[in-house]
DNA sequence: TTGTTACTTGAACGATTGTTCAATATTATC
DNA sequence: GATAATATTGAACAATCGTTCAAGTAACAA
């Protein structure tokens, strides 16, 4: 053996996906992330490869962020109150806990071009992942018979993600609490 | 006088505004720029200032160019039906038509931080100014009977502007068109 | 035709970009 | 304590960034 890494990877994960999150993947520089992560480039491109390689951490970190999210209310009984719940804590969130109102993925799938083809793919599957836990969760909803078994729950899931990503936009866009929440309540009126 | 401009400011505009909704504020270089509108630093930095100008004037453009094109389906009498055709037209278009499915103001309020505060501050405000006229047609449907009379005009404006946000974003992550006219159908049954 | 004014050109600027690498420091194993 | 293996450092790389500007060109007014 040898000499044994000084820096914890994950904590360094976890600070450099929040200024991802913050400036993006263009405008985040490696020197703005050496700073950040309190490393020098050698150790940066020893553990990650490249900008590329540690973004690649960065979004898988933050899909896994927001899936233990989703596991911690599912204590309750109820899927759709967790879903509500859930939902409501993505958006309303307060901004000194999150540096971008959005959805890293989605801020990711905007900016990507097929210049970085296998960021913008990994950013689309993990998104995709997401929503097909939504499914399960709805399919788990109409067997406890809190929803009606005639509707449709991928369909539902679909129209479930593209409001909590529109959700997350309009509330960066124009910052009203109160609008969003009343936005939420004729979401799951739906349900 | 003097020498006049050989290039049209229209035109030049119009193709910064595409390579600008293409790739971004942050990936698009000056020198993409140069090559895209055929003119010299020299020229562009008379016309326009600096980049943060050029851009200024591609949300200008783009915004105005998305308020022609619900002008253009204003022919027709029902106000609910120039949306829904509107929004479909927005979501549905062909990607040759068009260099990135999102809304490019919201691919500029996801991307751009107070760095370039002006330029997120405009973003905003072109997106809310497209909103009102979205309540404004929404009042319009009512005096004509075509929208229930207790429905909240701004509210449901609100909601289509998230809907339709959310909907560009998710074709853009998922390239299903099917999907995305299910949804539109189910979105425009609220009004 | 001449003078004036404005537009265009393209080389060049300093700053910053992502990345490399030889030198140095550190630790587990024997 | 010596050896081997890995981690860290920070100066330096070529490339590119947004921007400037002196020189050249073109067109209107007189």
């Amino acid at each position: 053996m040898a000499n044994t890494a000084k820096h914890n990877r994950d904590e360094v994960i976890q600070k450099a996906t929040w200024l991802f999150w913050e400036k993006g993947f263009h405008a985040t520089s490696m020197r703005d992330l050496q700073d950040r992560v309190d490393l020098r480039p050698g150790s940066i491109y020893a553990a990650f490869g490249s900008k590329e390689g540690l973004f690649k951490e960065a979004l898988k970190f933050y899909a896994a962020q927001n899936y233990r999210l989703l596991k911690n209310f599912q204590a309750e009984a109820s899927p759709l109150n967790t879903l509500k719940q859930f939902v409501t804590c993505i958006v309303l969130s307060e901004s000194e806990e999150t540096p971008n109102e959005m959805c890293m993925l989605v801020k990711s799938i905007s900016e990507l071009t097929e210049e970085n083809l296998e960021l913008l793919e990994q950013a689309k599957t993990l998104l995709q992942s997401m929503e097909s836990i939504f499914t399960d969760m709805l399919i788990k909803a109409q067997e406890q018979g809190e929803m009606d078994k005639s509707k449709d729950p991928p369909r539902l899931a679909r129209l479930l993600q593209m409001q909590l990503i529109g959700l997350q936009a309009y509330q960066r866009a124009n910052q009203n609490k109160a609008q969003v929440s009343e936005m939420i309540e004729d979401m799951f009126k739906a349900f």
